[in-house]
DNA sequence: TGGGTTTTCCA
DNA sequence: GGAAAACCC
Protein backbone atom coordinates (compact mmCIF):
# COMPACT_ATOMS: atom_id res chain seq x y z
CA UNK A 1 0.00 0.00 0.00
CA UNK A 2 1.60 3.15 -0.94
CA UNK A 3 0.18 6.15 1.34
CA UNK A 4 -1.27 9.15 -0.54
CA UNK A 5 -2.77 11.48 1.76
CA UNK A 6 0.19 14.09 1.62
CA UNK A 7 -1.69 17.15 2.71
CA UNK A 8 0.27 18.69 5.27
CA UNK A 9 -1.95 21.48 6.64
CA UNK A 10 -4.14 18.94 9.09
CA UNK A 11 -2.93 16.03 9.77
CA UNK A 12 -4.18 13.10 7.61
CA UNK A 13 -5.61 9.92 9.36
CA UNK A 14 -4.10 7.42 10.01
CA UNK A 15 -4.86 3.09 10.68
CA UNK A 16 -2.89 2.20 13.29
CA UNK A 17 -0.43 4.29 16.01
CA UNK A 18 2.61 2.89 17.08
CA UNK A 19 3.01 3.81 20.58
CA UNK A 20 6.72 3.67 21.30
CA UNK A 21 7.99 3.18 24.90
CA UNK A 22 11.02 1.24 25.72
CA UNK A 23 11.58 -0.03 22.58
CA UNK A 24 13.43 3.18 20.83
CA UNK A 25 14.73 1.62 17.07
CA UNK A 26 12.76 1.06 14.07
CA UNK A 27 15.04 -1.88 13.06
CA UNK A 28 13.36 -5.70 14.48
CA UNK A 29 10.73 -3.91 16.29
CA UNK A 30 7.64 -6.24 16.74
CA UNK A 31 4.64 -3.40 17.25
CA UNK A 32 6.41 -1.19 14.50
CA UNK A 33 6.51 -4.59 12.35
CA UNK A 34 2.75 -5.70 12.94
CA UNK A 35 1.51 -2.32 12.23
CA UNK A 36 3.02 -1.84 8.95
CA UNK A 37 2.37 -5.15 7.75
CA UNK A 38 -1.04 -4.66 8.20
CA UNK A 39 -1.02 -1.63 6.12
CA UNK A 40 -0.79 1.91 6.29
CA UNK A 41 -1.30 4.51 6.93
CA UNK A 42 1.16 4.06 9.86
CA UNK A 43 2.19 6.73 12.70
CA UNK A 44 4.65 6.43 15.40
CA UNK A 45 4.45 8.22 18.66
CA UNK A 46 6.78 8.75 21.45
CA UNK A 47 5.01 10.25 25.50
CA UNK A 48 7.37 11.51 27.97
CA UNK A 49 5.27 10.18 30.26
CA UNK A 50 5.32 13.18 33.58
CA UNK A 51 3.79 10.10 35.86
CA UNK A 52 7.47 9.20 35.43
CA UNK A 53 9.31 12.24 34.56
CA UNK A 54 8.23 14.32 37.71
CA UNK A 55 9.56 11.61 40.12
CA UNK A 56 13.08 12.01 38.55
CA UNK A 57 16.04 14.29 39.86
CA UNK A 58 16.16 17.47 37.46
CA UNK A 59 19.72 16.45 35.78
CA UNK A 60 18.99 12.64 35.09
CA UNK A 61 21.02 10.79 32.44
CA UNK A 62 18.26 8.57 31.18
CA UNK A 63 15.95 11.34 30.07
CA UNK A 64 19.01 12.55 28.52
CA UNK A 65 19.40 8.97 27.06
CA UNK A 66 15.83 9.02 25.56
CA UNK A 67 15.48 12.30 24.50
CA UNK A 68 18.67 11.57 22.21
CA UNK A 69 17.54 8.07 21.34
CA UNK A 70 14.19 10.00 19.96
CA UNK A 71 15.12 12.79 18.65
CA UNK A 72 17.76 10.24 16.42
CA UNK A 73 14.32 7.96 15.84
CA UNK A 74 12.65 11.04 14.71
CA UNK A 75 15.53 11.96 12.01
CA UNK A 76 15.51 8.36 10.87
CA UNK A 77 11.63 8.33 10.09
CA UNK A 78 11.85 11.96 8.57
CA UNK A 79 14.52 10.64 6.23
CA UNK A 80 12.18 7.81 5.26
CA UNK A 81 9.30 10.71 4.42
CA UNK A 82 7.53 10.05 8.32
CA UNK A 83 7.82 11.23 11.39
CA UNK A 84 7.63 10.90 14.99
CA UNK A 85 4.99 12.41 16.95
CA UNK A 86 6.67 13.36 20.29
CA UNK A 87 4.07 14.75 23.18
CA UNK A 88 5.15 15.99 26.81
CA UNK A 89 2.40 14.56 29.44
CA UNK A 90 0.39 11.67 31.18
CA UNK A 91 0.95 9.04 29.08
CA UNK A 92 -1.92 7.44 29.35
CA UNK A 93 -4.24 10.54 28.51
CA UNK A 94 -1.70 11.59 26.07
CA UNK A 95 -1.59 8.46 23.64
CA UNK A 96 -5.79 8.64 23.68
CA UNK A 97 -5.80 11.67 23.10
CA UNK A 98 -3.54 11.35 19.62
CA UNK A 99 -5.65 7.97 18.84
CA UNK A 100 -8.58 9.77 18.43
CA UNK A 101 -7.32 13.22 16.94
CA UNK A 102 -5.65 11.18 14.21
CA UNK A 103 -8.54 8.72 13.85
CA UNK A 104 -6.71 5.29 14.11
CA UNK A 105 -8.50 2.26 14.22
CA UNK A 106 -5.29 0.30 16.40
CA UNK A 107 -2.71 1.11 18.75
CA UNK A 108 0.06 -0.98 18.94
CA UNK A 109 2.57 -1.29 21.17
CA UNK A 110 5.34 -3.76 22.67
CA UNK A 111 4.48 -4.96 26.02
CA UNK A 112 6.26 -3.96 29.00
CA UNK A 113 6.02 -6.67 31.96
CA UNK A 114 6.31 -3.68 35.09
CA UNK A 115 3.09 -3.67 37.20
CA UNK A 116 3.08 -0.11 36.83
CA UNK A 117 3.40 -0.44 32.89
CA UNK A 118 0.35 -3.29 32.82
CA UNK A 119 -1.76 -1.28 34.82
CA UNK A 120 -0.97 2.10 32.85
CA UNK A 121 -1.50 -0.02 29.62
CA UNK A 122 -5.39 -1.81 30.80
CA UNK A 123 -6.33 1.58 31.65
CA UNK A 124 -5.40 2.49 28.40
CA UNK A 125 -6.83 -0.75 26.54
CA UNK A 126 -10.26 0.54 28.51
CA UNK A 127 -10.37 4.23 27.51
CA UNK A 128 -9.60 2.39 23.82
CA UNK A 129 -12.37 0.80 23.72
CA UNK A 130 -14.81 3.53 24.38
CA UNK A 131 -13.88 5.40 21.83
CA UNK A 132 -13.75 2.45 19.83
CA UNK A 133 -9.85 1.82 18.89
CA UNK A 134 -8.49 -1.50 19.14
CA UNK A 135 -5.38 -1.24 21.38
CA UNK A 136 -3.21 -4.47 21.07
CA UNK A 137 0.56 -5.30 22.64
CA UNK A 138 3.12 -8.01 21.54
CA UNK A 139 6.37 -9.54 22.63
CA UNK A 140 9.57 -7.60 21.56
CA UNK A 141 11.82 -6.75 24.52
CA UNK A 142 12.26 -10.64 25.35
CA UNK A 143 12.35 -14.25 23.32
CA UNK A 144 10.36 -15.66 25.60
CA UNK A 145 7.92 -14.01 27.65
CA UNK A 146 5.28 -14.13 30.26
CA UNK A 147 4.05 -18.25 30.11
CA UNK A 148 6.32 -19.37 27.26
CA UNK A 149 8.98 -21.05 29.04
CA UNK A 150 7.23 -23.04 31.82
CA UNK A 151 8.31 -26.28 34.14
CA UNK A 152 6.98 -29.80 32.69
CA UNK A 153 4.21 -29.35 35.44
CA UNK A 154 3.38 -25.98 34.05
CA UNK A 155 4.48 -23.82 36.67
CA UNK A 156 7.00 -20.80 36.64
CA UNK A 157 10.87 -21.34 37.12
CA UNK A 158 12.09 -19.93 40.30
CA UNK A 159 15.50 -21.19 39.75
CA UNK A 160 17.78 -20.24 37.04
CA UNK A 161 19.47 -23.06 36.11
CA UNK A 162 16.23 -24.95 34.88
CA UNK A 163 15.30 -22.29 33.40
CA UNK A 164 18.15 -21.69 31.47
CA UNK A 165 17.93 -25.34 29.94
CA UNK A 166 14.54 -25.03 29.11
CA UNK A 167 14.96 -21.71 27.55
CA UNK A 168 17.90 -22.87 25.36
CA UNK A 169 15.58 -25.85 24.06
CA UNK A 170 12.68 -24.04 23.46
CA UNK A 171 14.77 -21.16 21.46
CA UNK A 172 14.95 -22.37 17.64
CA UNK A 173 15.81 -20.06 14.47
CA UNK A 174 12.35 -18.86 14.81
CA UNK A 175 12.43 -17.19 17.61
CA UNK A 176 15.54 -14.93 16.84
CA UNK A 177 14.59 -14.33 13.58
CA UNK A 178 14.39 -10.24 13.49
CA UNK A 179 11.32 -8.61 12.17
CA UNK A 180 11.59 -7.37 8.69
CA UNK A 181 10.32 -3.81 9.27
CA UNK A 182 11.82 -2.26 6.14
CA UNK A 183 10.20 -4.63 3.66
CA UNK A 184 7.21 -2.45 4.72
CA UNK A 185 8.23 0.71 5.28
CA UNK A 186 5.78 2.17 2.64
CA UNK A 187 2.97 1.90 4.67
CA UNK A 188 4.63 4.14 7.03
CA UNK A 189 1.95 7.46 6.72
CA UNK A 190 4.17 10.55 4.82
CA UNK A 191 4.06 13.66 6.48
CA UNK A 192 5.40 17.18 7.36
CA UNK A 193 7.36 16.87 10.39
CA UNK A 194 6.63 18.62 13.17
CA UNK A 195 9.42 19.70 15.98
CA UNK A 196 9.86 18.20 19.29
CA UNK A 197 10.26 19.66 22.86
CA UNK A 198 13.92 20.02 23.63
CA UNK A 199 15.28 18.75 27.28
CA UNK A 200 15.01 22.04 29.12
CA UNK A 201 11.15 22.37 27.75
CA UNK A 202 10.57 18.57 29.57
CA UNK A 203 12.44 20.66 32.47
CA UNK A 204 15.68 19.02 32.24
CA UNK A 205 19.47 19.57 31.93
CA UNK A 206 22.57 18.13 30.53
CA UNK A 207 24.10 15.73 32.44
CA UNK A 208 27.35 14.61 31.84
CA UNK A 209 26.34 11.91 29.67
CA UNK A 210 28.61 12.89 26.41
CA UNK A 211 31.43 13.49 28.37
CA UNK A 212 31.25 9.97 29.67
CA UNK A 213 31.33 9.06 26.20
CA UNK A 214 27.81 7.22 25.86
CA UNK A 215 25.97 7.69 22.87
CA UNK A 216 22.30 7.18 22.75
CA UNK A 217 20.29 6.07 20.18
CA UNK A 218 20.97 3.15 17.79
CA UNK A 219 23.76 4.47 16.35
CA UNK A 220 25.33 4.18 19.91
CA UNK A 221 23.81 0.92 20.21
CA UNK A 222 25.99 -0.71 17.09
CA UNK A 223 29.27 1.41 17.80
CA UNK A 224 29.48 -0.86 21.13
CA UNK A 225 28.20 -4.11 19.70
CA UNK A 226 30.23 -3.80 16.79
CA UNK A 227 33.37 -3.02 19.45
CA UNK A 228 31.75 -5.83 21.90
CA UNK A 229 32.53 -8.45 18.64
CA UNK A 230 35.93 -8.28 18.68
CA UNK A 231 36.12 -9.10 22.30
CA UNK A 232 33.18 -11.40 23.31
CA UNK A 233 35.41 -14.52 22.80
CA UNK A 234 37.33 -13.10 25.89
CA UNK A 235 34.09 -12.38 27.63
CA UNK A 236 33.70 -15.24 30.07
CA UNK A 237 37.39 -14.68 31.08
CA UNK A 238 37.44 -10.55 31.69
CA UNK A 239 33.52 -9.91 32.77
CA UNK A 240 34.41 -9.96 36.38
CA UNK A 241 36.88 -7.44 36.40
CA UNK A 242 36.15 -3.84 36.84
CA UNK A 243 38.80 -1.98 35.83
CA UNK A 244 39.05 -3.96 32.21
CA UNK A 245 36.62 -3.49 29.38
CA UNK A 246 35.36 -7.23 29.45
CA UNK A 247 31.57 -6.56 28.88
CA UNK A 248 29.54 -5.40 26.60
CA UNK A 249 27.98 -2.42 27.99
CA UNK A 250 24.78 -2.71 26.06
CA UNK A 251 22.68 -2.61 29.36
CA UNK A 252 21.41 0.64 28.78
CA UNK A 253 20.45 0.18 25.07
CA UNK A 254 18.63 -3.20 25.74
CA UNK A 255 16.93 -0.88 28.44
CA UNK A 256 15.50 1.22 26.26
CA UNK A 257 15.46 -0.65 22.78
CA UNK A 258 17.54 0.62 20.87
CA UNK A 259 18.95 -2.64 20.23
CA UNK A 260 17.11 -5.79 19.87
CA UNK A 261 17.45 -8.34 22.14
CA UNK A 262 16.81 -10.89 19.31
CA UNK A 263 19.76 -9.34 17.47
CA UNK A 264 22.14 -10.01 20.57
CA UNK A 265 20.67 -13.63 21.60
CA UNK A 266 20.79 -14.61 17.44
CA UNK A 267 24.90 -12.99 17.18
CA UNK A 268 25.77 -14.87 20.22
CA UNK A 269 23.94 -18.10 19.43
CA UNK A 270 25.63 -18.41 16.21
CA UNK A 271 29.21 -17.09 17.24
CA UNK A 272 29.27 -20.10 19.69
CA UNK A 273 31.99 -20.31 21.86
CA UNK A 274 32.96 -20.23 25.54
CA UNK A 275 32.42 -16.22 25.47
CA UNK A 276 29.51 -15.53 23.69
CA UNK A 277 27.86 -18.79 25.43
CA UNK A 278 28.74 -16.97 29.15
CA UNK A 279 27.09 -13.64 27.44
CA UNK A 280 24.01 -15.18 26.21
CA UNK A 281 23.20 -16.89 29.70
CA UNK A 282 23.51 -13.62 30.82
CA UNK A 283 20.93 -12.48 28.35
CA UNK A 284 18.93 -15.21 29.68
CA UNK A 285 19.27 -14.00 33.36
CA UNK A 286 17.20 -10.66 32.10
CA UNK A 287 14.73 -13.12 30.93
CA UNK A 288 14.10 -15.00 33.75
CA UNK A 289 13.93 -11.64 35.60
CA UNK A 290 11.41 -10.60 33.73
CA UNK A 291 9.29 -13.36 33.98
CA UNK A 292 10.06 -14.01 37.47
CA UNK A 293 8.55 -10.28 37.63
CA UNK A 294 5.47 -11.03 35.11
CA UNK A 295 4.47 -14.29 37.80
CA UNK A 296 5.40 -12.41 41.24
CA UNK A 297 4.89 -8.59 40.45
CA UNK A 298 4.77 -8.97 44.32
CA UNK A 299 8.51 -8.95 44.27
CA UNK A 300 8.57 -5.30 44.00
CA UNK A 301 7.73 -4.97 47.41
CA UNK A 302 8.52 -8.10 49.27
CA UNK A 303 10.90 -10.97 49.18
CA UNK A 304 10.62 -13.23 47.04
CA UNK A 305 11.08 -15.76 49.89
CA UNK A 306 7.86 -14.87 52.06
CA UNK A 307 10.12 -16.07 55.71
CA UNK A 308 12.28 -13.52 54.51
CA UNK A 309 10.14 -10.79 53.96
CA UNK A 310 10.22 -8.71 57.14
CA UNK A 311 13.79 -9.00 58.76
CA UNK A 312 14.65 -6.58 61.83
CA UNK A 313 17.04 -4.80 59.26
CA UNK A 314 18.96 -1.73 60.54
CA UNK A 315 17.48 1.78 60.24
CA UNK A 316 20.47 3.46 60.05
CA UNK A 317 20.45 6.35 58.07
CA UNK A 318 23.82 8.15 58.46
CA UNK A 319 25.46 4.57 57.57
CA UNK A 320 23.18 4.48 54.37
CA UNK A 321 24.21 7.68 53.86
CA UNK A 322 27.89 6.65 53.84
CA UNK A 323 26.98 3.79 51.58
CA UNK A 324 25.59 5.85 48.79
CA UNK A 325 28.63 8.16 49.25
CA UNK A 326 30.77 6.08 48.88
CA UNK A 327 33.03 6.62 52.36
CA UNK A 328 32.33 3.12 53.89
CA UNK A 329 36.30 2.65 54.28
CA UNK A 330 35.97 -0.53 51.96
CA UNK A 331 38.02 0.86 49.29
CA UNK A 332 36.64 -1.47 46.84
CA UNK A 333 33.17 -0.86 47.78
CA UNK A 334 33.52 2.93 47.69
CA UNK A 335 34.90 2.63 44.40
CA UNK A 336 31.71 0.66 43.28
CA UNK A 337 29.57 3.74 45.12
CA UNK A 338 31.16 6.52 43.28
CA UNK A 339 31.42 5.41 39.76
CA UNK A 340 28.22 4.81 40.30
CA UNK A 341 27.24 8.13 41.36
CA UNK A 342 29.67 9.90 38.52
CA UNK A 343 28.61 7.49 35.41
CA UNK A 344 25.02 6.05 36.81
CA UNK A 345 26.77 2.89 35.87
CA UNK A 346 28.53 0.15 37.66
CA UNK A 347 30.01 -2.82 36.68
CA UNK A 348 28.01 -6.10 37.51
CA UNK A 349 30.65 -7.70 39.72
CA UNK A 350 30.51 -4.60 42.26
CA UNK A 351 26.78 -3.93 42.17
CA UNK A 352 27.34 -7.85 43.84
CA UNK A 353 29.73 -6.59 46.00
CA UNK A 354 28.39 -3.11 46.98
CA UNK A 355 24.92 -4.97 47.61
CA UNK A 356 26.52 -8.09 49.48
CA UNK A 357 28.07 -4.50 51.81
CA UNK A 358 24.75 -2.85 52.28
CA UNK A 359 22.64 -5.82 53.21
CA UNK A 360 25.31 -8.36 54.93
CA UNK A 361 27.55 -5.83 56.28
CA UNK A 362 25.72 -3.00 57.39
CA UNK A 363 22.34 -5.21 57.81
CA UNK A 364 20.20 -2.39 55.88
CA UNK A 365 17.11 -3.41 53.96
CA UNK A 366 17.81 -4.51 50.34
CA UNK A 367 14.85 -2.45 49.23
CA UNK A 368 16.62 0.80 50.42
CA UNK A 369 19.48 0.28 48.13
CA UNK A 370 17.58 -0.87 45.49
CA UNK A 371 15.76 2.33 45.07
CA UNK A 372 18.89 4.46 45.44
CA UNK A 373 20.36 1.82 42.21
CA UNK A 374 17.21 2.89 40.81
CA UNK A 375 17.47 6.49 41.59
CA UNK A 376 21.03 6.19 40.14
CA UNK A 377 21.61 3.73 37.43
CA UNK A 378 21.32 4.90 33.91
CA UNK A 379 20.47 0.85 32.66
CA UNK A 380 18.21 0.59 35.64
CA UNK A 381 15.85 -1.98 34.88
CA UNK A 382 13.12 -2.97 37.15
CA UNK A 383 12.73 -6.47 36.79
CA UNK A 384 16.61 -7.21 36.57
CA UNK A 385 17.98 -4.59 39.56
CA UNK A 386 15.27 -6.53 42.01
CA UNK A 387 16.22 -9.99 41.00
CA UNK A 388 19.88 -8.60 41.53
CA UNK A 389 19.14 -7.40 44.69
CA UNK A 390 17.18 -10.12 46.21
CA UNK A 391 20.02 -12.40 45.16
CA UNK A 392 22.22 -10.56 46.59
CA UNK A 393 20.55 -10.35 50.18
CA UNK A 394 19.43 -13.80 49.81
CA UNK A 395 15.54 -13.25 49.91
CA UNK A 396 15.81 -13.67 45.63
CA UNK A 397 14.78 -16.95 43.65
CA UNK A 398 18.11 -18.54 44.07
CA UNK A 399 19.69 -21.98 44.93
CA UNK A 400 21.78 -21.06 46.50
CA UNK A 401 20.84 -20.21 50.57
CA UNK A 402 21.01 -16.64 52.45
CA UNK A 403 24.55 -17.49 53.63
CA UNK A 404 26.15 -16.09 50.54
CA UNK A 405 28.03 -13.14 52.10
CA UNK A 406 31.05 -11.36 50.11
CA UNK A 407 34.19 -10.64 51.84
CA UNK A 408 34.57 -7.09 50.61
CA UNK A 409 38.71 -7.58 50.98
CA UNK A 410 38.67 -10.80 49.31
CA UNK A 411 36.69 -9.70 46.44
CA UNK A 412 38.93 -6.32 45.90
CA UNK A 413 42.09 -8.89 46.05
CA UNK A 414 39.88 -11.01 43.58
CA UNK A 415 38.66 -9.14 40.81
CA UNK A 416 41.09 -6.28 41.48
CA UNK A 417 43.96 -7.35 42.17
CA UNK A 418 46.10 -4.17 40.74
CA UNK A 419 43.73 -2.04 42.33
CA UNK A 420 43.46 0.08 39.15
CA UNK A 421 39.59 0.20 39.94
CA UNK A 422 40.22 1.25 43.00
CA UNK A 423 42.73 3.78 42.23
CA UNK A 424 40.46 5.13 39.22
CA UNK A 425 37.87 6.16 41.68
CA UNK A 426 39.02 6.77 45.24
CA UNK A 427 41.97 8.62 44.38
CA UNK A 428 42.80 9.90 47.83
CA UNK A 429 43.74 6.40 48.10
CA UNK A 430 46.06 6.02 44.76
CA UNK A 431 49.39 6.33 46.01
CA UNK A 432 48.84 3.21 48.56
CA UNK A 433 51.05 0.16 47.82
CA UNK A 434 48.65 -2.66 46.07
CA UNK A 435 49.42 -4.74 48.89
CA UNK A 436 47.66 -1.84 51.39
CA UNK A 437 45.50 -0.48 48.94
CA UNK A 438 42.86 -3.32 49.24
CA UNK A 439 42.30 -3.10 53.40
CA UNK A 440 44.38 0.19 54.05
CA UNK A 441 43.51 -0.26 57.71
CA UNK A 442 45.76 -3.22 58.23
CA UNK A 443 48.54 -1.26 56.66
CA UNK A 444 51.66 -0.29 58.71
CA UNK A 445 51.72 3.24 60.07
CA UNK A 446 54.64 4.10 57.76
CA UNK A 447 53.10 2.54 54.59
CA UNK A 448 50.00 4.70 55.16
CA UNK A 449 52.06 7.79 55.62
CA UNK A 450 54.21 7.23 52.31
CA UNK A 451 50.78 6.87 50.66
CA UNK A 452 49.39 10.17 51.84
CA UNK A 453 46.78 8.38 53.62
CA UNK A 454 45.77 9.76 57.36
CA UNK A 455 42.77 7.00 58.50
CA UNK A 456 39.94 9.12 59.77
CA UNK A 457 41.05 12.15 58.17
CA UNK A 458 42.07 11.78 54.45
CA UNK A 459 40.18 8.68 54.05
CA UNK A 460 37.14 6.88 56.46
CA UNK A 461 37.95 4.30 58.69
CA UNK A 462 36.12 0.89 58.09
CA UNK A 463 32.81 1.61 59.00
CA UNK A 464 32.08 -1.59 60.55
CA UNK A 465 34.22 -4.73 61.11
CA UNK A 466 33.15 -7.53 58.18
CA UNK A 467 34.19 -10.66 60.87
CA UNK A 468 31.47 -9.00 63.31
CA UNK A 469 28.70 -8.29 60.71
CA UNK A 470 28.91 -11.25 59.05
CA UNK A 471 27.74 -12.91 61.96
CA UNK A 472 25.10 -10.98 62.75
CA UNK A 473 24.02 -11.30 59.61
CA UNK A 474 24.10 -14.82 59.62
CA UNK A 475 21.85 -14.50 62.51
CA UNK A 476 19.56 -11.65 60.85
CA UNK A 477 19.10 -14.02 58.14
CA UNK A 478 18.41 -17.46 59.97
CA UNK A 479 14.84 -18.65 59.10
CA UNK A 480 12.59 -18.93 62.19
CA UNK A 481 12.00 -22.55 61.26
CA UNK A 482 15.69 -22.88 61.82
CA UNK A 483 16.36 -21.37 64.78
CA UNK A 484 17.60 -23.68 67.75
CA UNK A 485 18.86 -26.04 65.36
C1' DT B 1 28.36 -15.78 41.05
C1' DG B 2 30.87 -17.11 49.13
C1' DG B 3 33.89 -17.81 52.40
C1' DG B 4 35.45 -19.04 57.15
C1' DT B 5 37.09 -22.99 59.55
C1' DT B 6 38.52 -27.62 60.09
C1' DT B 7 40.40 -31.77 58.21
C1' DT B 8 43.32 -34.27 55.26
C1' DC B 9 47.18 -35.08 52.58
C1' DC B 10 51.81 -34.82 51.40
C1' DA B 11 56.39 -32.99 51.58
C1' DG C 1 53.46 -26.41 57.64
C1' DG C 2 51.32 -25.29 53.32
C1' DA C 3 47.77 -26.55 49.94
C1' DA C 4 43.66 -28.69 48.83
C1' DA C 5 39.53 -30.79 50.18
C1' DA C 6 35.74 -31.15 53.15
C1' DC C 7 32.42 -29.23 55.93
C1' DC C 8 29.43 -25.82 57.59
C1' DC C 9 26.79 -21.56 58.00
Amino acid sequence: MTPTNQESARPSHAETLVWLRRDLRLDDQAALYQALKRGGPVIVAFIFDRVILDQLPRADRRVEFIHGSVASLKTELQALGGDLIVRHGVAETEIVKLAVERGVRAVYCNRDYEPSAIARDKAVAAQMDGHGIGFETFKDQVIFERDEILTASGTMFSVYTPYNRAWMKACDAFQLKAYPVRTYLAALQVCQPEPMPDLEALGFQRTNLADLGIKPGVDGAAVLFQDFLGRIDGYRDQRNFPAVKGVSYLSVHLRFGTISPRLLARTAMAHGGEGATTWLNELIWREFYQQILWHRPDVVEHAFKADLDDLDFSRDEAQFQAWCEGCTGYPLVDAAMRQLNETGYMHNRLRMVAASFLVKDLLIDWRWGERYFAEKLIDFDLASNNGGWQWAAGTGCDAQPYFRIFNPVSQSLKFDTEAKFIRRYVPELARLSTEAIHAPWLAKPLELAEGGVILGKTYPHPMVDHAKQRDLALRLFKRPEAIGT
